[in-house]
DNA sequence: TCATGCGGGGTTA
DNA sequence: TAACCCCGCATGA
């Protein structure tokens, strides 16, 4: 095997252990003895599986870079996990370092609530919460399992959200908080600017700095200053830490790199979503909505969304529920009337036909990422296109090997590893034919999301030449790679 | 205080 | 009946 072909076998992305083999969490019996795991995934996506060691400490804890909650399936034997979304302000405003507020939404319903009465740390305005609706209208839902050695887990649904901070970072924030709560030059600052806290709402451009020194522990806590986990800069949260830098400073922290990169994300001139072809770009092949670093927002934009830092109004907060954003704006645009949702149980279930509240005609997503302001943005693009389609898995034209794209003519395609790993002491494990990988993931992903394409002519993986966007249409399938 | 897992129970197709 | 979800409770960090 050539060293490319090592690398690509490596490549948990390409065609994970999970996803060679064709199971389901459901299957009364899975792979075993399997000589080959999957390395821990945090931020996985899409329709999914991978089968970690039963000794992966993330997977025995059930870990996941999204916020997920238990859910009961009334199954002892396999624990369902669906998807909190993401917290977000209000207002959509724009951080000083034009990222967006994403909060990771708290697992407990009382700690969630208490969260969302909270406010914006940059403008000052409601937080909100989204919720994740990426499995036929149903929140994405992970299925973990422990079987043997093994710990098999399963995702289904593509998250119609931006990331939230991860588990850790929001740990890290957490201690941090604390620690800054309980150090003499907190409370020395406190006593400081105590006096002037009454004068909060009369400072034009407050930053998280001033907040967190202004407000005391308790506006410390109702603000949590959020490390923004960029859309714009995917997957690389805090690879570049130097604009969220004060924030740590400001409460004593340095800049953490808690984050490992997970997923490469990949930009898009417009936002629109991608299915993972599991199996063969596995979970790394999604993204998340990204506009193109090419067009960051304007001056105007900027402002137009809401202020942020740099532009924060007196005007009280306001929360929209029935906020119409032009999507151009990085906003929001519901397409229903109703209120989109405030909470759990405020909202039932969609129906697959895609009536989202954040859905519209023209961006099959409702989350608009910022436009990437910053120049690290455009380290992490990712120059790839796949076209969705029923082509069988076994011979892609193209892998996703890191944040590169290869054209595997030539490679060892998903059969010959499969040939090469298949367990023989799982029987009844089938082996992909014409790619069942592939397959499932249709299986599960057709019904209740085709309607995210109909107005966006067929989903599309991977990501693009960063500055071209017709390269992206025109050529679905491209050499970028380079070794 | 909050994350986590378990389990009862309601709703819907 | 199955497959969803919501909610409350217990536990542990």
């Amino acid at each position: 095997m050539s060293k490319a072909a090592e690398q690509f076998d490596a490549a948990d992305c390409v065609c994970s252990v999970g996803m060679k083999l064709t199971w389901d969490i459901n299957d009364p019996k899975l792979p075993q003895d399997l000589k080959q795991f999957d390395a821990f995934q945090e931020w996985t996506d899409g329709y999914v599986r991978y089968i970690y060691s039963g000794e992966d400490k993330n997977a025995q804890r059930h870990l996941s870079g999204w916020a997920m909650r238990n859910t009961n399936n009334h199954n002892c034997q396999i624990l369902k996990k669906s998807c909190l979304g993401v917290v977000v302000c209000a207002r959509n405003c724009t951080l000083q370092d034009g990222g967006k507020l994403q909060l990771r939404p708290a697992i407990c319903d009382k700690a969630r609530q208490k969260q969302q009465k909270k406010l914006c740390p940059s403008c000052n305005s409601a937080l909100e919460l989204i919720p994740c609706r990426g499995h036929s209208g149903y929140p994405v839902t992970n299925f973990w399992r422990v079987d043997g050695k093994s710990i098999f887990f399963q995702a289904k649904g593509v998250h119609d959200h931006p990331r939230p901070e991860s588990k850790s970072e929001t740990e890290a924030r957490r201690s941090a908080v604390k620690r800054r709560m309980s150090s003499p030059h907190f409370s020395q600052k406190r006593r400081l600017v105590e006096p002037e806290m009454g004068r909060y709402h009369d400072i034009p451009f407050p930053n998280l700095h001033q907040l967190s020194c202004m407000e005391g522990p308790d506006r410390f806590n109702i603000i949590e200053p959020n490390f923004p986990n960029f859309q714009s800069q995917p997957y690389t949260t805090f690879q570049n830490t130097e604009p969220y830098k004060f924030m740590y400073e400001s409460m004593g922290e340095a800049p953490t790199t808690l984050q490992k990169p997970a997923n490469p994300r990949l930009y898009m001139t417009r936002p629109h979503y991608e299915f993972p072809v599991s199996g063969c770009l596995g979970s790394s092949s999604y993204t998340t909505l990204y506009k193109d670093p090419a067009s960051p927002p304007s001056e105007a934009e900027s402002n137009k969304m809401g202020g942020g830092l740099t532009g924060v109004s007196h005007s009280p907060p306001t929360i929209s529920h029935e906020r119409n954003y032009d999507p151009k704006m990085a906003g929001w645009k519901p397409i229903l009337g109703k209120a989109p949702y405030s909470e759990r149980g405020d909202y039932g279930p969609l129906p697959a036909n895609g009536n989202h509240h954040y859905y519209n005609s023209e961006y099959p997503c409702r989350y608009t990422g910022p436009a990437p302001t910053t120049p690290t943005a455009l380290q992490t693009i990712i120059t790839t296109t796949t076209k969705v389609s029923y082509q069988p898995c076994p011979k892609p034209s193209v892998v996703k090997y890191g944040e590169n794209v290869y054209d595997v003519k030539g490679l060892p395609n998903c059969s010959a590893l499969l040939e090469e790993t298949s367990p023989t002491s799982y029987s009844d494990l089938k082996i992909p034919e014409d790619s069942s990988v592939i397959k499932s993931v249709h299986q599960d992903a057709l019904p209740a999301k085709m309607e995210r394409a109909e107005n966006f002519d067929s989903y599309r993986y991977g990501g693009y030449a960063p500055n071209s966007y017709p390269d992206r249409v025109a050529h679905p399938f491209r050499y970028d790679g380079e070794y």
